[in-house]
DNA sequence: ACCAGAGTTATTGTATACAAACTTGTTGAC
DNA sequence: GTCAACAAGTTTGTATACAATAACTCTGGT
């Protein structure tokens, strides 16, 4: 079935979003944009009001579509209903999970055991990102895993550098090995109170989570109009 | 503020898509609907993206937009997923909630009392819609509050009707009441525990939910085009 | 020099025109 | 009679044209 190319329009804005290309308050000029993508200005409208509905964008009318990106504030918030929602999977996953699902769990701990002593810090993203989809998948609940899947996705570049700190892969491998025991055991609280440390932001990654937002406003003066673009 | 066309009409479609108006099903059909709301396609198709996002339509390449109403699982799953969010919002207001919140809170459960009392279940609705919109703003978490008033709204129409079971009102009064209990002594555990199993489905109204389900299906034959728009 | 206001420019919102592809109906062969 | 293939007719997707409004500029006044 051929896709719309409004809709890969819409996907590559998002990852463009979402990687920081885009940074916060530059305004999307439709007719720069359709130029760049060799389309009208129809199909990219109608990626942006998706990208709206996802708040990655704001829509002001007779204005234009502004990026939003999240604040330190929000991006707070984002991770803190991520690790309750992720509380939530381990909590229904603890009585539902399939013996097949355990074993790939520990499998998938095996290889990020592998790529921790590599130093394999992309290895080990990659069975880490498994590590929770398994865990989503197996709430048995494919709305809960739609949401996380969707907000792990839009958190995926603030997550990553957080691995960069020293100690943090050891640290996040213990972690998976006490939600899985709590998992087996079928111990719902435990789980979900193992699930919610290992995603919450707290001690050092508090401020390694801060000085990153501060990455992307360099480079431009406080300046909110007139981005220029690449 | 001048609002654009494309949003009012996308919030009037995304109610009648709720309310049942739609049924599971329907093809949203462009030229009829452009007539219909006055306007040309382009608006309209703007519209559709942002339900598109919102799983209210699916979109299929080249045929056109589909309404999709959540079947059983799906419905069951989203319930479960209310009820998770809700018990974060509690776990988190548990250290968080202030003393002027609940005070608003008992105060609500106060009219909710004199609602049942006069088997007022118009009033009770709306006050115990007020209680848990308190709730969410006691998490002290925007993107969780959000996260939580679009579910609810979406979810509305199917709870509305458990309200009719017998003796459910005096029921949820009580688990009200047990949710401001734990609140107040800031038992987050507690909180989290009682306002999910308010909210949970589980006996006599999963039953009323599922027969529920079978209502938008009578009134029409299995014709799929030319809904009646009011 | 700075502010106010009208006119100009630029940009968004909407309508219409055109192109592509899917549906459907008909015809013909087996 | 059934199935396949072709053609007509819809319907979606995209481009372009037009309208409305916000931003900007330039001029004139104090």
């Amino acid at each position: 079935m051929r896709r719309k190319r409004s809709d890969t329009i819409a996907e590559t804005l998002e990852g463009l979003i979402l990687d920081g290309t885009f940074a916060d308050g530059d305004r999307l000029d439709e007719v720069q944009l359709a130029e760049r993508f060799d389309v009208s200005r129809t199909p990219l409208r109608e990626a942006f009001q998706r990208l709206a509905v996802s708040n990655l964008v704001e829509q002001i009318p007779r204005r234009g579509v502004f990026v939003r990106q999240p604040g330190p504030v929000a991006l707070l918030e984002m991770f803190e209903v991520m690790a309750e929602l992720e509380a939530a999977c381990a909590r229904l996953a603890a009585s539902r999970i399939t013996d097949a699902a355990l074993d790939e769990m520990r499998a998938v701990n095996g290889r990020c055991h592998a790529s921790v002593e590599v130093r394999d810090v992309d290895g080990y993203y990659r069975e880490n990102e498994r590590f929770h989809a398994i865990l989503y998948r197996q709430s048995a609940n494919g709305f809960l895993e739609d949401k996380c899947l969707r907000l792990q996705r839009r958190l995926a570049p603030f997550r990553r550098r957080q691995l960069h700190l020293r100690g943090r892969l050891a640290q996040s491998m213990a972690e998976h090995e006490a939600v899985v025991a709590a998992l087996e055991r079928g111990d719902a609280a435990a789980a979900a109170k193992a699930i919610r440390a290992h995603v919450a932001v707290q001690g050092e990654k508090f401020h390694l989570l801060m000085s990153s937002l501060k990455q992307p406003a360099d480079s431009r003066t406080g300046d909110r109009h007139a981005p220029n673009l690449p």
